[in-house]
DNA sequence: CGACTAAGTTCAATCTCTTAACTTACTTGC
DNA sequence: GCAAGTAAGTTAAGAGATTGAACTTAGTCG
């Protein structure tokens, strides 16, 4: 199951389909920043008329701006046309297994503010009334009469129910079946916009897609290694979807099995991912207590050979998991992030190795599939829920548009 | 990277517009047979007048019929529509290892003729004269004058580039970059319509989700297990989508390693899980030539118990697999299908056991994704092939509703 | 048999896109 | 420096699709 905004009905009036046409000329601007309106009507085959009243109506509204006049080519110079990043803003925050993210970001993604506060793990209820209080501090700074506020995505550490806003399981944090927005709605009422909720992987992986301008991979996944191991994957470069699964299951590949009747995980199987690499497996192998940051506590050790043996050993099963992926989803383009990837070459070499090896073995092309680390993703999957907040306006029932 | 019918530009003019609603009205009579035009205005959110006239299009053209009259509830009795099986008709095909599959099917699925001919793998030129001349006969029972031809999907066993009609790979054919509908064209210059080509386990997934009519899932996974193993993800109730992945990889699970540091798979990686369980190393493993076929051979020695253990052994794997693919996509419902399953419970019971005893494990539900044995899949993929023509004309910018 | 209810049809009104003419603004050539 | 040329963007009349309301049709119920 993934995301489908509205879709119940496919049919539409002719009101639907203006909505439809402006989504598309936003879009189009979104993805490619400066294009003219005649641009615009060549691309989305529609007129230069329709074209020249939907933007009016997109400038009107705060979601476009004019920019520069572009170099004639013989004739009428066009008017570059950009995202309006004034008028409106939107609100990401990650709920992570050691802190909370926020960020406040604008249409095009950019990061106005962003914050970082750690917590050890808490109740749902005193996590969402922290959240909270940080979020009324961001949307004092933003809300400054000038912007219009969008909404708030935030994004979790687990599986989430498809169609209704419950985290079913937080295993790092103890919890379970949480309404998580309910809980943060009684101290935020005065945020307005959509609401929503989602895997953290999840989440990352729909930001780094959609706020890419130029040419957008048709898919991409993004792995998130952390305490536990999960991904996200995003397919369709014009309406880009997230692919949850029937029970919010989908990315779960933490639990994926790579070594069967090998150790036991906490769920209980054996053999899975998470016992081979994971935040909390390599804490187990190095004797590395809850309360120690596994970060700091390893970078000091890179050089100790039990620190390499271990990091290597779960290094090639994480090349093992991106080759598995790759033979099951096989995603434009691998984004990976997480705090485990801070602890740099002894972990990724032998992953990124192993999956550079293997990756063309079946098709024998030279054609690879793009891989990026991302170091420092402290706020990719806030911003990943802000993207969401985003879409679910230009392509949802919103009538904001 | 899925399939994406058209989508090339989302904004639309007034007949596009006209043609989204057709479209609508189609798929829900083809989803909901018996529905009236009042049924179809509530569930569409289209007015009476609209449903009204596009309904009447749909009659003249041969796509629906009107059906019954309905029992009345107090007022007037609403006339039940129906998908029109009489006038129109799709062809489907499947090259397999070992031979043709052929069917011509309905609007609705319903399968006016199939035939199966056996055949030693050959060239792909070779091939295809002989699947031309199987066609031709198909076409001249049922293009009487009567029935209009939508066109013609192959299913074939590789993977097939996304976006342009390249067969990559078949490797147990020998097959490598074959156009395979450019070799079918010049011997069948007279089946009009759509062709297209796709893998035979994305064929098979497409069309055991898209002629299933009442409650659809909202994401189907079908496991092909036969000389090789694959799978085909089909997402989206509504609009339902193949995933294929950038380089048509997505789906080629018999390569995710299960067994690191196993047997060398002939793709020279190993511990693929085609070492594990596939026709091939079933016949590996205990001897069976290439000539004999594998599924006569083993059924009378099926209480020898090498043949016992090889089969538990490759039922294990299957079940990891099936379970893998769980917390992988975590699809609504999982088919297994391909030759294999016609070993019955020596292969099926560990791998449907191992996959039900753990697929509950993270969450704890009592939910359980379906998961159903086809046993005789001789022509799921053929059939789903033509399933995809029959989409392709729905959804696509076919000026033919 | 008449009142009631709901399905389906008809038609003027409404709304959006389109076509085509027009204006704007810059480049090019003389 | 100026006129011709070219392309961007705007405007207004026209075409086409959906809508809403009134109407017709076809049953049920009392």
């Amino acid at each position: 199951m993934s995301t489908s905004y509205q879709q119940q009905h496919k049919a539409g009036d002719l009101h639907f389909l203006k909505r439809l046409n402006r989504s598309a000329i936003l879009e189009l601007v979104r993805r490619t920043p400066g294009l003219t309106r005649a641009d615009i009507a060549s691309q989305a085959q529609l007129t230069k008329a329709t074209v020249g009243a939907g933007v009016q109506s997109l400038l009107h509204q705060g979601w476009l701006r004019e920019g520069e006049l572009l170099k004639s080519s013989g004739g009428r110079p066009g008017r570059a046309l950009h995202l309006n990043d004034e008028r409106h803003v939107l609100f990401g925050a990650e709920v992570g297994v050691h802190g909370l993210r926020l960020v406040a970001c604008t249409l095009s993604g950019q990061v106005l503010e962003s914050h970082h506060e750690h917590l050890v793990p808490t109740t749902p209820e005193v996590t969402a009334e922290l959240l909270a209080e940080l979020l009324h501090g961001l949307m004092r700074t933003h809300l400054d009469g000038n912007r219009r506020c969008l909404g708030l995505g935030v994004a979790l550490p687990g599986p989430i129910a498809p169609g209704k806003p419950v985290l079913r399981l937080a295993p790092n944090l103890g919890w379970r079946d949480i309404r998580f927005l309910d809980l943060l709605r009684p101290h935020l009422s005065r945020l307005e916009g959509t609401w929503l909720m989602d895997n953290e992987a999840k989440s990352a992986a729909f930001g780094e897609l959609y706020f890419r301008t130029g040419n957008i991979p048709e898919s991409l996944m993004y792995v998130s290694a952390g305490t536990g191991i999960g991904s996200g994957m995003v397919e369709g470069s014009h309406l880009p979807l997230v692919a949850r699964g029937i029970q919010g299951l989908a990315g779960e590949i933490g639990h994926t099995v790579l070594q069967p009747g090998g150790l036991y995980c906490h769920c209980g199987n054996r053999g899975c991912a998470e016992t081979l690499v994971s935040g909390w497996s390599i804490r187990a192998a190095l004797g590395i207590a809850e309360e120690e940051d596994l970060i700091e506590a390893l970078l000091p050790r890179l050089n100790e050979p039990d620190v390499q043996t271990t990091l290597r050993r779960a290094g090639e099963a994480l090349g093992i998991l991106l080759l598995n992926l790759h033979h099951t989803q096989n995603p434009s383009e691998i984004v990976l992030g997480g705090s485990l990837t801070q602890l740099g070459a002894p972990l990724l070499s032998p992953a990124l190795d192993y999956f550079k090896a293997n990756q063309s073995r079946l098709l024998g092309t030279t054609q690879q599939v793009p891989l990026r680390v991302i170091e420092d993703s402290t706020f990719v999957a806030a911003r990943g829920a802000a993207a969401q907040v985003l879409a679910s306006i230009i392509h949802g029932p919103s009538d904001l548009i």
